[in-house]
RNA sequence: GGUUCCGUAGCUCAGUUGGAUAGAGCAACAGCCUUCUAAGCUGUGGGUCGUGAGUUCGAGUCUCACCGGAAUCACCA
C-alpha cells in the first residue's frame, strides 16, 4: 500500500506542479492512532514543488488522490501532514488475503538465504549456569528460530570451555576434600557438585594466602607458593601431558557436570546441533599461530613467547601463545573459528557473547584478516548487554549470583500459586497442571528477559518477583488461551469458522487497527532477523495482545448475530492466536490452550 | 588515562531511515464480572528525554562539548 501510495503522490506532484519528485522526498507513514487517518504523507519535503504553503498543498494533494483513488475515503491536513483514510472495504480485502497466505511470513524469506553458525551458551565447566548465561541462552536460541524463520540455514553451537588452570582447581580440591562424593550420593546436580568444590578451592586457598602473609610472605609471593596453587599448577601439567589419573578424573568430573547443564538446557528448552571442547580446539589454534608466524605474520619475542602486531588496525600488540608454548583465550578462538569454518563453510558466525568482550572480538578478527581468512568478515558479535542487579553486577564473593535452575524452579512454582489462587484449572490432572506451570512460568521469564533491547544492559531485581500482569509473557499466553476458549465455545456450539469469504463484512474502529496490526507482523520478523533483536517480536506480541484484549472486551464474538460479522471476528481472532503462536515461538515462549 | 557502550515518569522498559501533543507496564488512586477466561478492560495523577550548544521547516533520534554510569585495555577465560 505505502508504494502504490508512493507512486500516487509522485504522479500527482507531476501533474499538478508539473516536478518530477525524488523518491526518498515522498514521506509515506503509518498515521499516529491520535489522529484520524491510516496513513501520512509529510508534506513539508514537497513545498519546493507546490511552492505554498503546507496547509494548501496538503489540500490540492489530498483532493487529487481521493478522486483518482477510490481506495482513499478521505483525507484531512493537520499542519504539514496529509493524513489519508483508506476505505474499510480496502482493509478487509488485504485481511482476506492474508488468511489465505500459506504462512504468515511469506513476506519475510530472505532473497538470498545464508548458512549461519550461531554460538551461544559457552559454559565454563566448574560453575552452574546463572542469570546471565539464561539471557545468552535465550537470545541465542531465539535468533536460531528467527533466522530460520527467513529462510537461513541455521547451526546452533556450543563451545565448551573445558581446559585451563580454573578447571583444575575443581579437581583438586573434590580430590582432596571430597571423599568420594558424587551426584548420586549427594544427591546433587553434577554442575552445582563440581560448582561447590571450586568454590571450596578459592576458600581454602584464601586461607593459605593469609597464613603466609601473616607468617611474613609478601601478597604475590603467597599467591603463587600456596601449598594448593603449586598442586594445581602441577595438575595442569599433568593434564597437558595426558596423565591418565588426572584425565580420567577430569572426564568423570565433566560427565557430571554435562549431566547438569543438559538438565538445564533441557529446562531452558533450548539445544544444539555441534558442541566444539577448547580442550580440542586450542590444538588447532596453537597450529595456526605457529604456521602465521613462519609467514612472519606474527613475531616471536625475546622470552619466545608469540604475538600479532594489531597497531595498524589501530589496536595493540596480543599475545597468542606463552613463552612455555601453552595457549591462551585467543588462541583457542582463533582455532575453534577455523574449525568451523572448515567444517560448515559458513557465510556469517554469529557469537553471542557479551559487551565485556567486545575487545577481545575485534582483536579475533582482526587477527584472522591478517592470517588472510577472507571469511572473518562473516564474524559477527552479538554484544548483548549485562544483567545487572539494582546494586550492580553479580558477584561470587558476595553470594549474588541468581542460580538459573534456582530461578527457573521459583518461577513455576510463582506459577502455580497464581494459577492455584484463580482456580481456573480445576478439572486439569495434576500433569496437565504441571505443564501449563512450566508454561507460564518459564513463559515469564524468557519473555521479561528477551523484550528488553539485547544491546542494553538490563537490570533483574530478585527481592521483586517477575511480573504476570502488564507487559509480561503470561500477558501474551493468557491472549492467547482466550482465544482458544473461544474456538472450543464455538466448536461446541457448531459455528464454523470460514476465512475465504469476507466480503459481506462491515468492520469496527479495533478490527481495522487489528488488522493493521496483524499487517506488521512479516515486517517485524524481517527486522528482527537483520537487527539481531527478539525485543522488537516480543514487544510485537505485546501490542498485538493488548489490541486484541481491545477488541475482545469491546465486541461480542460468539454473541454477535449478523453470521457474516461474527464470522469475520472468528477468523480475525483465528489469525491472531496463530500469529501470536507463532511470533513467541520465535522467542522459544510456549503456549498453553488454557490457563 | 585510551577505546567502546549507556543516560527517557518513583521503578522496569518501548520509541522504525530525524516528523505531529514523547508511550507502555509496575507501583498509587477510581471504576467495570447475569454476556466469548477480570492473568483482562477503562480512567486519574506522574517528564527540563543527563546538561549546554549546533545542524534544520522540524531533534528523544544527527554533530560537538561537558556531567554521570558501565565494560574493556592480562603470559585469566
Amino acid at each position: 500500500m505505502e508504494i502504490v501510495l508512493k507512486e500516487k503522490v509522485k504522479e500527482a506532484v507531476k501533474i499538478l506542479y508539473n516536478s518530477e519528485v525524488a523518491d526518498d522526498l515522498i514521506q509515506i507513514q503509518e498515521t499516529r492512532k491520535d489522529f484520524k487517518g491510516d496513513f501520512t504523507l509529510v508534506v513539508f519535503p514537497l513545498l519546493r514543488y507546490s511552492k505554498n504553503t503546507p496547509e494548501k498543498t496538503g489540500e490540492t494533494i489530498g483532493s487529487y488522490l481521493v478522486e483518482k483513488f477510490p481506495d482513499i475515503a478521505g483525507f484531512n491536513v493537520i499542519k504539514g501532514f496529509l493524513n489519508l483514510e483508506i476505505s474499510d472495504v480496502w482493509w478487509i480485502e488485504y485481511f482476506r488475503r492474508m488468511t489465505i497466505e500459506k504462512s504468515h511470513l511469506e513476506n519475510s524469506q530472505v532473497s538470498d538465504p545464508e548458512t549461519i553458525l550461531v554460538e551461544y551458551s559457552s559454559p565454563n565447566t566448574n560453575k552452574p549456569l546463572h542469570l546471565g548465561h539464561i539471557r545468552n541462552n535465550l537470545l541465542g536460541y531465539s535468533l536460531f528460530r528467527i533466522l530460520s524463520a527467513c529462510g537461513h540455514r541455521v547451526i546452533k553451537t556450543n563451545i565448551v570451555n573445558d581446559r585451563g588452570i580454573h578447571i583444575c582447581k575443581s579437581m583438586l580440591a573434590w580430590q582432596k576434600f571430597g571423599n568420594g562424593e558424587t551426584p548420586a550420593s549427594s544427591g546433587m546436580k553434577g554442575d552445582h557438585l563440581v560448582g561447590k568444590y571450586y568454590v571450596l578451592f578459592e576458600k581454602e586457598y584464601k586461607a593459605q594466602i593469609e597464613k603466609l602473609i601473616q607468617a611474613g610472605t609478601d601478597e604475590n609471593e603467597a599467591k603463587n607458593s600456596a601449598p594448593l596453587m603449586k598442586e594445581t599448577r602441577e595438575m595442569l601439567l599433568k593434564w597437558e601431558a595426558g596423565d591418565k589419573e588426572v584425565i580420567d578424573l577430569w572426564k568423570k568430573m565433566n560427565s557430571w557436570v554435562y549431566a547438569g547443564f543438559d538438565e538445564t538446557y533441557k529446562k531452558l528448552g533450548v539445544d544444539f546441533d555441534k558442541i566444539y571442547y577448547e580442550s580440542d580446539t586450542y590444538k588447532t589454534g596453537k597450529e595456526i599461530v605457529l604456521s602465521a608466524l613462519k609467514k612472519d605474520i606474527l613475531y616471536r619475542n625475546e622470552d619466545s613467547s608469540i604475538w600479532a602486531d594489531l597497531t595498524y588496525d589501530g589496536l595493540d600488540q596480543k599475545l597468542l601463545l606463552r613463552s612455555d608454548g601453552t595457549a591462551v583465550y585467543m588462541t583457542q578462538d582463533l582455532g575453534t573459528a577455523v574449525a568451523r569454518y572448515n567444517e560448515y563453510k559458513f557465510d556469517k558466525n554469529i557469537y553471542v557473547v557479551g559487551n565485556e568482550q567486545n575487545y577481545h572480538f575485534q582483536v579475533l578478527r582482526a587477527i584472522l584478516n591478517r592470517m588472510g581468512y577472507t571469511w572473518s568478515d562473516g564474524l559477527i558479535h552479538f554484544s548483548y548487554g549485562m544483567v545487572e542487579l539494582p546494586e550492580g553486577r553479580m558477584k561470587s564473593r558476595e553470594g549474588t549470583i541468581v542460580d538459573a535452575d534456582d530461578l527457573i524452579k521459583e518461577m513455576q512454582e510463582t506459577a502455580m500459586e497464581v494459577s492455584l489462587e484463580l482456580g481456573k484449572l480445576s478439572d486439569f490432572s495434576e500433569e496437565e497442571k504441571e505443564d501449563v506451570f512450566r508454561k507460564i512460568g518459564l513463559g515469564a521469564l524468557k519473555y521479561y528477559i528477551l523484550k528488553v533491547d539485547p544491546r542494553k544492559n538490563m537490570t533483574f531485581n530478585p527481592a521483586e518477583s517477575i511480573d504476570f500482569n502488564g507487559n509480561t509473557g503470561p500477558f501474551i499466553q493468557y491472549t492467547y488461551a482466550r482465544i482458544k476458549s473461544v474456538f472450543r465455545k464455538a466448536e461446541q456450539t457448531g459455528i464454523l469458522t470460514e476465512t475465504g469469504s469476507l466480503n459481506e463484512a462491515k468492520a469496527g474502529i479495533k478490527e481495522i487497527e487489528l488488522i493493521k496490526l496483524l499487517r506488521k507482523y512479516s515486517e517485524t520478523v524481517s527486522q528482527a532477523a537483520t537487527d539481531y533483536s527478539p525485543a522488537l517480536i516480543a514487544n510485537y506480541c505485546y501490542d498485538l495482545s493488548r489490541e486484541y484484549n481491545q477488541f475482545y472486551h469491546d465486541y461480542s464474538i460468539l454473541g454477535e448475530d449478523d453470521t457474516a460479522v461474527r464470522n469475520f471476528r472468528l477468523v480475525l481472532s483465528k489469525v491472531t492466536s496463530e500469529i501470536l503462536y507463532e511470533g513467541m515461538w520465535l522467542l522459544g515462549i510456549e503456549m498453553p490452550e488454557r490457563m
